[in-house]
DNA sequence: CCTTGACCCTCCCATGGTGGGAAGCCCCAT
DNA sequence: ATGGGGCTTCCCACCATGGGAGGGTCAAGG
């Protein structure tokens, strides 16, 4: 089987087989005398493997770990669970930190009048906490991205 | 004031204040005779402005939009509001896949029973389909980035 | 005046997965 | 033998961010 038939039944792309080989989630394939790659079965349902994996939204290094149990016959599942439910705590961390997004922005939306005119609870907020600042604590998560270096300043707001 | 000084008034590291730059949301900072930025205290409100935006998750695409209008005395609030409801929006396709992945993944832990055993139905659904397909199918949103080309092959399964 | 340390500059690289595309070789059918 | 489609490698782009090298600058203290 060439690269474009084991692509196409495995719903994984030409470009990824290579990279996937590349980083080492899939061994090197085997090659014709032109230096085309070759394709067996097996690598096809190790791609599907893959490919529903990267479906669950599992990062590669998970998929390895996960491929490497799925070929071990002394794995234990419990070492499955464990790399599953590590991904299910970061889903749900990554989830939690969206839908706070999400409520902020959708009261702001929600109280801006949406006309002609130039005022604008969203920019308000955006602008220096608009607001009362504990409505907004209690809504909007301190993702952990900012370092929160933050000093002082007065809040004089408005760059018009 | 200097970079580092711009950086801590405003949470905003350096290295992203010189990026703005050079993508064009910011305008380009006056220098100094030995070429260092200046900034004004305009210049952190605009910073901090960035910097909430950027914790709702707005893309830097739509923070310079954002940015235009509140810069902008003749601007409608309609037209912030459909910034912020596009990405409410997004927020939402988002956690929903998230959500189906969560969901789907804690199942299969769930029905997993994770001891030394190497029977799993987490690889068993991720082999081939496992468990009844219409019950993955009502769970596993199919998200669009397979472009489901997966064509035919019996699934044998088992990689070792 | 000179050193020291903190700061700033530009430029390059890496991340994680994925797609796009160019240049060039190969295979099959007409 | 020619054309078209498939394969190869290599480079670039995304998005937003951090790291670091190599070199200039500034302020304080000796």
């Amino acid at each position: 089987m060439n690269i474009g038939q084991a692509s196409a039944a495995s719903g994984v792309s030409a470009k990824m087989l290579r990279y996937y080989e590349e980083i080492g989630l899939l061994p090197k394939a085997a090659r014709t005398g032109a230096g085309y790659r070759v394709y067996s079965t097996k690598d096809v349902n190790t791609l599907r493997f893959i490919r529903r994996a990267r479906d669950l939204g599992l990062s590669i290094e998970r998929i390895k770990l996960l491929v490497g149990l799925w070929q071990d016959r002394e794995r234990s599942s419990a070492d499955v669970k464990r790399v599953a439910t590590e991904h299910v705590a970061e889903l749900d961390a990554k989830i939690l930190e969206l839908t706070a997004m999400r409520d902020t922005l959708q009261e702001l939306a929600d109280a801006c009048h949406g006309d002609h005119r130039p005022d604008c609870p969203i920019l308000h907020d955006l602008e220096g906490g608009g607001r009362s600042p504990e409505h907004r604590g209690t809504v909007t998560k301190d993702v952990p991205r900012g370092k929160g270096a933050a000093a002082g300043l007065p809040a004089e707001c408005h760059a018009d």
